[in-house]
DNA sequence: GTCTATAGATAGATAGAC
DNA sequence: GTCTATCTATCTATAGAC
């Protein structure tokens, strides 16, 4: 048949990518058909393909636009030199960028199995990038004495899997605000390295 | 036709789940068929329907087995009252437990969505009961003022992402010891619940 | 205990009409 | 820009032979 009466393709292009992205995150990449994203966006199944030419492309192309736009929000956020202030703003710009995108984090950590070669070294480097920045933060701040960082890589690593994992209990509406949060999840980044937090009770640190 | 010399069901069945938790970890349970877990093992497809009754079974009964066996493994490891002992007991046992088992940790954690209603229950149930431990020992050590939780629900689910992260990038024969991670890990545990650990610089906290 | 054969469903992707 | 129709491949699960 022919174009449908008010049919538009920058429309259908965004609802695909909305649809994709639930279903891949709710049913699992391998799991969804494009039939089954057809049918929720409501056009036939052939009609994706003048969008996208395969299913793999759709999930690369999400991964990669999540990737970009958190890279480009973090430089901006990160806005001091200071170690200890730096950490403490990426601690909470994490928790709040990822926290309001559920879908697209829990892709970004569990669809990389389902990438071939050439998506999957694209994304890799992008994640490698954002890991880099924290581990920077880290390595300067255990050099300047501020903090006290076991392993730069593994406490980067185990930072990011712990503020990451907000999205596998945070549901929005619960007993927490997302700025409570934030600042249980900056607290507690910030102990984890040796800093004694301003939130926590008065103390004075001694060597002895 | 008829049974194959040298053939025993028993190392079928083990052979089945060796080899569906090594593809269902790898590729996505939804990817993984049947004839695939079958050429694996060895044999054909309607073979496994001796085994287990469907796909979702087999998935079913690999999750429940890990989760029974780290419920049971834990208790067995929390040896002492002591809250900050045992919060270091459970660290160190988080990560030597799951550190040797990254393909069951990753399915408990990415294949729920999986399981249909029945079997989602059930391994919702037995993860709680695995969560309410740590829950337990925070609350514990925020009681009697050796440790400074934050909040108990979300402390444990951030250490939990925390100590289950080490899988997304441990590989054995790296640079660094199963027994060395197991410290800095329970290092960053410890700090970030307000607790100064041994292996730290010697300090003296003094409360002002 | 495992096989062959097959039913019945559904997948990704393309051709060509409008 | 979207449709219908269809090709080809693959899937889960079962029936019945040996």
């Amino acid at each position: 048949m022919a174009r449908i009466a008010g049919s538009d393709g920058e429309v259908t292009r965004s609802e695909i990518r909305k649809v994709s992205l639930a279903l891949f995150a709710q049913c699992g990449y391998a799991a969804v058909s494009m039939r089954q994203i057809a049918s929720q966006v409501g056009v036939q199944a052939s009609a994706i393909y003048q969008y996208y030419p395969n299913k793999q492309q759709i999930l690369v192309s999400l991964l990669q636009n999540h990737m970009d736009g958190l890279l480009k929000a973090c430089h901006k956020e990160l806005t001091t030199s200071d170690p200890v202030e730096r950490l403490e703003q990426f601690a909470r710009f994490h928790i709040r960028y990822n926290i309001n995108r559920p879908d697209e984090v829990f892709l970004s950590y569990m669809e990389l199995r389902s990438l071939e070669p050439e998506g999957f070294a694209t994304i890799a480097a992008l994640r490698s990038k954002y890991e880099t920045i924290l581990k920077s933060i880290l390595r300067d701040g255990d050099k300047s004495g501020v903090m006290k960082v076991d392993d730069p890589h593994v406490s980067a690593m185990a930072i990011l899997a712990m503020l990451t994992g907000v999205n596998t209990w945070y549901r929005s509406g619960g007993r927490l605000s997302q700025k409570k949060i934030e600042n249980i999840y900056a607290s507690m980044v910030l102990k984890s390295q040796g800093i004694v937090t301003d939130t926590a009770d008065k103390e004075e640190v001694i060597h002895v």
